[in-house]
RNA sequence: GGGGGCGUAGCUCAGUUGGUUAGAGCGCCGGCCUGUCACGCCGGAGGUCGCGGGUUCGAGUCCCGUCGCUCCCG
């Protein structure tokens, strides 16, 4: 199998990369946001439209995927990429995340710090039933039948799905979690990660890389711990994932860590994370690949990214004051819905109006803003002006230079 | 003309045998959303209970009158 990650340039003064990812069912210009296609879609688009808006991977999830429709199903249309009709290359999360959510009830607010830990080691409740050695035993939210989840299942879920990259099965270390539950919890991770390793080098497909998957939550020695273990194991990419912190400044700090720490070769991807700020950031610390519900979900809840970084790149389209504003989303944006003229007042009548075409739309906006700022991001690698695009984006320059 | 029903938030309506600061849904306004159980979540403003009397310690609730809407019968 040829080298699946291609670096082809390298910021001069930072971390910053650009390459290809080059996977069984194509490849990926790096750096790289990948919509969430959780449950087999990207809520609202077809394929042919996720494409068009220049996307070349999306992420599909296995605990949802497991749950409904089951592998088996999914695999007798050829896996996820027959099954959605998506013939470019797939992610799939494993499943950690999720099982991690269940046990609190505000999955961001926790994992960002911001809520009560649901015990003194951020124990879980709900629907999970235990968390042992072998993997976790949950409720399901579908029927309610008890189910498990462990390094193996996940990962013969995800031959089964076929995807072009997938992820090993972790947990994911609430914030609230003491240092000492960390430390454990993360150990826990990299004794799966070598499991998922094994299962799949026996029975996974030949053509799947396994990205391993680093915790460490907050903590500077815990994080460059897992960063060089799960670094320097067999897997073929390294993914970022637990709690980052409870604002972008721990965040960044906290990715700073663990990048310092991670080979060159192997690409890195940031799990969860896709504000605008926080993509840019993302790049020149290095991360070659994104996925993120926050353009598709804010675009669902009325929300436009819009060039206006004081806004934190937001624009509510369901407020008064665009009543009878008759301009687009975004003057000169070459995404479908702008192109084609819809006024702001017109989109905020068919947001009240709970038209699905609203959601579509804005889905298809945040989207195409996104994927402009990445093409951005990769030409001023490219060009060795990141520093320079980065400073424009972050003074509020529309995307969509290159 | 006779009889019945109804008038409570912008809208549609709840309001127990009369008992604290009169509620809901929708709408409106504001906030939130970072490995999506999500066209979602949280909060706020807004009411002379048609009007005027009366009974009562206390009336949106009971009584009288009145205005308006509505249905049925002449």
């Amino acid at each position: 199998m040829p080298a699946p990650f291609r670096i082809e340039h390298r910021d001069p003064t930072g971390r910053a990369r650009s390459g290809r990812l080059v996977l069984g069912h194509g490849s990926v210009a790096t750096p790289a946001f990948v919509p969430l296609a959780t449950k087999g879609s990207v809520k609202g688009l077809e394929p042919g439209e996720v494409a068009a808006l220049g996307y070349e991977m999306v992420l599909g999830n296995t605990f949802h995927l497991f749950l409904e429709p089951g592998p088996e199903l999914i695999a007798k249309h050829g896996g996820l990429h027959g099954f959605m009709v998506w013939p470019g290359p797939i992610i799939t999360d494993s499943g950690g995340f999720q099982v991690f959510s269940m046990g609190h009830g505000t999955v961001a607010d926790e994992i960002k710090g911001r809520a009560r830990p649901s015990g003194p080691d951020g124990e879980r409740q709900g629907a999970i039933l235990a968390i042992e050695e072998e993997g976790v035993r949950f409720r399901s939210y579908t029927d309610g039948a008890e189910r498990f989840l462990g390094p193996e299942t996940a990962m013969e879920v995800q031959g089964a799905l076929g995807s072009d990259i997938a992820f090993v099965f972790d947990e994911c270390t609430p914030f609230h979690a003491s240092r000492e539950y960390t430390q454990r919890s993360t150990e826990r991770t990299h004794r799966w990660l070598a499991r998922c390793l094994r299962w799949h080098e026996a029975h996974g497909p030949a053509d799947q890389l396994v990205y391993g998957i680093v915790q460490g939550g907050v903590h500077e020695d815990l994080r460059r711990e897992s960063a060089q273990l799960v670094g320097a194991s067999g897997c073929g990419g390294v993914a970022i994932g637990g709690s980052l912190g409870q604002d972008k400044a721990q965040m960044y700090e906290v990715v700073d860590w663990t990048v310092q720490d991670l080979p060159e070769a192997k690409p890195r991807h940031l799990l969860g994370i896709g504000e605008v700020d926080d993509l840019i950031a993302g790049v020149e610390r290095g991360i070659d690949t994104f996925d993120c519900a926050m353009p598709t979900r804010l675009g669902r809840h009325g929300v436009a990214l819009v060039p206006d970084p004081q806004a934190r790149w937001r624009v509510d389209l369901l407020k008064a004051r665009w009543r009878e504003a008759t301009e687009p989303i975004l003057e000169g944006c070459g995404c479908p819905a702008c192109r084609a003229g819809y006024s702001r007042a017109y989109l905020r009548h068919l947001l009240r109006q709970r038209e699905l075409l609203a959601l579509r739309l804005l889905t298809l906006h945040n989207l195409a803003f996104v994927a402009a700022l990445m093409a951005d991001l990769r030409h001023g690698v490219a060009t060795g002006s990141l520093a320079e695009v980065a400073a424009a984006l972050r003074g509020g320059a529309a995307p969509g230079g290159h």
